[in-house]
DNA sequence: CCTAGCCCTGACGGTTCGTCAGCAGCAGGC
DNA sequence: GCCTGCTGCTGACGAACCGTCAGGGCTAGG
């Protein structure tokens, strides 16, 4: 799901180094980096035992063995330290995106590139549940950092869906779909499943028959053919 | 280990009345139910204009000309008030159920009432924009409550798809996927689009397009067939 | 041992939350 | 009118958390 346009704005006057600062200007050293990274690692821990509204800096901090103030000193708010973990999980992306690009979309070979791009995308999602969760949480409340970081996400894999939608369909037919609308929601019924997985465990669905409904929803969509049998 | 002692849910002395009760365990008289009506109305009506956990107590009961406590002796906190809301619109679930289970879903009908399908979803969705917001969020922040509100409204709307699709296809041929999983990954689908339909919007998708999109996809699944040419 | 500068923190003001004791208004009995 | 009892309301308070800041400790270099 895409997202809103964004005013972009950038400090003005902090085009001079990209290095990173501390709270007070200062670029940290060696030993600030450190605890900086401890930070970090802490933050994504606790969010995996945790809810992201009960994500203390106090506990952080203290579990990082620091104070909250030191906290402070390298993320404005608890918000941004994970926006840096989400920040790492998009590069996780374009390796999806090439599965799409890669795998054929014509013929019989479609099915399986379905099946690797959705099982590949309930991976992803399952690696990086906890700071996904975050993702969605924020931009659901109106946060336009994550709401950015939402669509660095969705984007790249619905303009390549659409784009090999356009590759494989020769010609526009008239009465045809827009590629991005099909694609968008592709993207969207896939971002949610993959979000809402135990939701269907608990109804008694199993993993197996939802990954197979996807499967053959998205080679449906995305072929305009009827999916094979068995 | 004995564990949780299971948190005894009611007072053992209020098995008399379903009646509301206020905070202090009085049967609220004319008056106060007046007054908790308001206090509802103004929680529905400050959720439009701001965000979830912007909302504070003393906004709302300030906006219903009463004061902060009044609001805690009617509520125990924001959530339930927004619980209300949420059963209400629950409501409204079972008018989409029948047009499932009444819209011909064999022949050349089964596209139209797809589009009824999606069409009334979409309806749904923007009109509970504001209580649908919270239900996600706290649902996502682990919310029990909300979680189960979640569940009433779309386990049936998803069973109703997968009746539709047990009654159309005459026998379940060897290999068919689970019905109950292509309703719920549908209900995934029409769920997540019409949450944030409007970041299609901002893609440059039409809305149009995107109903068109998932019409089709909803006719394929359901039917198993290719959607209409034009 | 001393200085300089990075790094850290105790402690504090500001805010929001939820509670509680107690006041206000309004019957009804006498 | 006056007392009584009940419903409905609220000011004020303690607790919790947030983010800041002045100041202290640690390390490197001289």
């Amino acid at each position: 799901m895409p997202d809103a346009p964004e005013p972009t704005e950038q400090d003005p006057d902090d085009a001079d180094e990209d290095a990173l600062r501390a709270a007070d200007g200062r670029v940290p050293g060696r030993r600030g980096r450190a605890t900086r990274q401890r930070l970090l690692d802490q933050t994504a821990e606790m969010l995996g035992s945790s809810t992201f509204r009960d994500l203390k800096v106090v506990d952080i901090a203290r579990a990082a063995g620091t104070s909250p103030a030191t906290f402070y000193q390298y993320f404005p708010e608890v918000e941004s330290a994970i926006l840096v973990l989400a920040e790492e999980m998009a590069a996780e992306i374009p390796a999806l995106c090439d599965l799409i690009y890669a795998g054929p979309w014509k013929g019989k070979g479609a099915y399986a590139t379905s099946e690797a791009l959705v099982q590949g995308l309930m991976d992803f999602w399952e690696r990086n549940r906890a700071v996904l969760r975050v993702v969605d949480l924020a931009t659901e409340e109106g946060d336009h950092r994550f709401r950015k970081i939402r669509a660095r996400l969705l984007t790249p894999l619905t303009q390549a869906l659409a784009d090999s939608i356009r590759a494989q369909s020769g010609a526009a037919k008239p009465g045809d779909v827009d590629p991005m609308a099909t694609a968008g929601v592709l993207v969207a019924m896939l971002a949610n499943v993959a979000a809402h997985r135990y939701g269907f465990e608990f109804w008694g669905i199993r993993t197996d028959d939802t990954l197979r409904a996807m499967t053959r929803i998205v080679y449906s969509a995305m072929t305009g053919q009827k999916p094979p049998a068995a």
